[in-house]
DNA sequence: TTGGAGTATATGATATATCAATTAGCGTCA
DNA sequence: TGACGCTAATTGATATATCATATACTCCAA
């Protein structure tokens, strides 16, 4: 029961359901999930406890507005955690999932040329974690897909920029190609890169701090 | 009431109260604590939402031993994060605060001398916050503070290592150096040493798997 | 008009009862 | 002796009632 709050409730953040610094209100939500209000409280305890959802001074429980300064504290943390899990991950492709992650990468292209933005953000999410699970170390996955829940409202942004909607793929081409021929270094580099693209295109949308 | 207990489990947790995976049985501890049901079971599922307690299929719910496997994803997770953390703080650091750390170093010295452990894992953290804190970056605080919480019950092992006891300060000693010529890289590349170091002398105290 | 006091209402936190699932213990049988 | 079935006890999960705290609203005085 709390297990499905806690799915919905966080499903529901990461399709912008939930307006940021608006209080998430226990009994409403119970009332909407048809179950009692203790799993919906035991399910809100654990996305806050994720740092997914934050108690305000009134004890009322909102979604955090992403805002430039805490999203400047957390991109160097991807950069270093996800290029790392590049690196880690490039000796450990077989040639099968190389042409699966190249095919898929193809698919990327496809949907970025149409400016389709929920396609891109489903498959650009699909290449990445294909990649960082395939550097074999499940702690750092766990990291990563935390951080990605916590930036993820943000990037339905992304097209909004002119210069990323046309260079949308860029960085996972060359991501691919690194891999391809085995070389760590340039696929850590190269994600690095796509996650500091990325970054500079949703910089624009979000407040600088909590106040604005 | 839930967060007292929070902090009360958790800090047990820290101190080895609790044999890992012997379950944490919810009636017992309210009865222990003087409390209801209800807030242990928020604290005890706040901190399986942080990943410091795993639920098993029986629903019991246990402190994790840490394995040879799992203390092998998390290392190069910390050195990425905390290496990161030092270099950024090497030019924050006022010359006051140098001096402080300069303090901090020689009183780290001198518990490491006496082999006094339980000193030294006190000083030890907080010879390493404070030059975290000093990146201000406050994600990345809480990320290495995570991290610590999992690996911190067997830091209690780094004296039991030859090696490790005679020398458990020089890669502080080799920190506070790069911080005062003002060197990131240096102080990041002693950071990930230091931690490189520990996870040595740390890891034949583990079972290599949890089947283990 | 503004500020303060008092009351009602809403909301989070906790206690308790009950339900759901798992384990322990016992007896029987091959 | 080991496996199976049954029942009782234990333990986690949920519902509901109640308590504690915060907010909204009204009234009155300066």
């Amino acid at each position: 029961m709390s297990d499905q709050a806690y799915h919905a409730i966080r499903d529901g953040m990461q399709e912008g359901l939930f307006i940021p610094m608006e209080p998430l209100v226990i009994r409403t939500l119970a009332a909407n999930y048809g179950i009692s209000a203790t799993p919906i409280r035991e399910a809100l305890q654990r996305l806050v406890a994720e740092r997914l959802l934050t108690v305000l001074p009134n004890r009322s429980i909102v979604v955090p507005r992403m805002t430039q300064r805490r999203f400047r504290e957390l991109m160097p943390i991807r950069a270093a955690l996800e290029g790392m899990a590049a690196e880690l991950a490039v000796d450990k492709f077989t040639e099968d999932e190389i042409a699966q992650l190249s095919e898929l990468t193809a698919r990327v292209e496809e949907v970025a040329k149409r400016h389709d933005s929920a396609g891109y953000l489903t498959l650009n999410r699909e290449f990445h974690f294909t990649v960082y699970r395939r550097a074999n170390n499940p702690e750092l996955l766990l990291l990563i897909n935390d951080l990605w829940l916590k930036v993820g409202p943000v990037f339905t942004g992304l097209f909004d920029d002119e210069h990323f909607k046309h260079h949308a793929n860029d960085e996972h081409r060359n991501i691919l190609a690194a891999i391809e021929r085995r070389d760590a270094e340039a696929a850590g580099r190269f994600m690095r890169q796509d996650i500091d693209i990325a970054a500079k295109a949703l910089l624009p949308l979000m407040p600088l701090t909590e106040g604005a």
